[in-house]
DNA sequence: GACCAGGCACATC
DNA sequence: GATGTGCATGGT
């Protein structure tokens, strides 16, 4: 599947952010929200100089929610993008190579204790931003399992990363694509409602 | 105007 | 433990 999902569409360059701090804000504002609109809100932060977690976490939830606007949710993610600072903050001093300093299992620990992160948000982090050789499942991958017949749609998240990570080589430069390729092979194939698998390029037996 | 998007916490049964 | 619901904007 990697390989053929690489020789169509070739390296996504994920996590399209320019710091390890601007991917940890962007794994927490894109739940269930598309990626165009969680540009808008980073967009606000950026233009305001305040993509830094202690400015950040000065903001009241007013304000912050109020930049957050466009990504939707924004008093539920002003709220959890501020749980996530004071927990940033107050254990690692807000510094990233600080964080990636500790065991991927401590971590993943300590992000789900956080209100407002659970696996796919951890696990991004985990990845994308201090480079843990996790594989991040979200939505998409979960359908295409699905709609291919690999797993049934109920898998749970421990149950479909651990299907990955069992026969793949534990690798970040591997999870990091084969995870942003996947997202793009649902952008483009494999949508909710409507089945258009049948130009899907995955070599795969596909369920009717 | 319905449907969807790179989830998660919480209530209720 | 399983299932249902609230959160909300912007694009198709």
């Amino acid at each position: 599947m990697y390989r053929s999902l690489y020789n169509r569409f070739g390296p996504q360059h994920w996590w399209p952010a320019d710091s390890p701090f601007e991917v940890m804000v962007g794994s927490i504002l894109t739940q269930n929200t598309s990626w165009a609109n969680v540009e808008k809100a980073i967009n606000n932060l950026k233009r305001k100089n305040l993509l830094a977690p202690r400015k950040l976490y000065g903001l009241s939830l007013r304000t912050l929610a109020a930049y957050l606007r466009p990504c939707g949710y924004y008093n539920v993610k002003a709220k959890r993008l501020k749980n996530f600072l004071s927990y940033f903050i107050g254990t690692y001093a807000g510094g990233t190579t600080a964080m990636a300093r500790q065991g991927t299992e401590r971590l993943r620990r300590e992000l789900l204790a956080v209100s407002g992160i659970g696996p796919e948000t951890a696990d991004s982090i985990l990845l994308y931003a201090l480079h843990k050789p996790v594989f991040v499942v979200d939505a998409y991958t979960k359908r295409i399992l699905s709609r291919h017949a690999i797993l049934g749609e109920q898998a749970d998240y421990h149950a479909v990363q651990a299907m990955f990570m069992r026969t793949m080589k534990p690798d970040v430069r591997l999870c990091n694509e084969y995870h942003a390729l996947l997202v793009r092979l649902g952008k483009e194939y494999c949508h909710k409602r409507k089945p258009r698998c049948i130009q899907c390029p995955l070599k795969v037996k596909e369920k009717s």
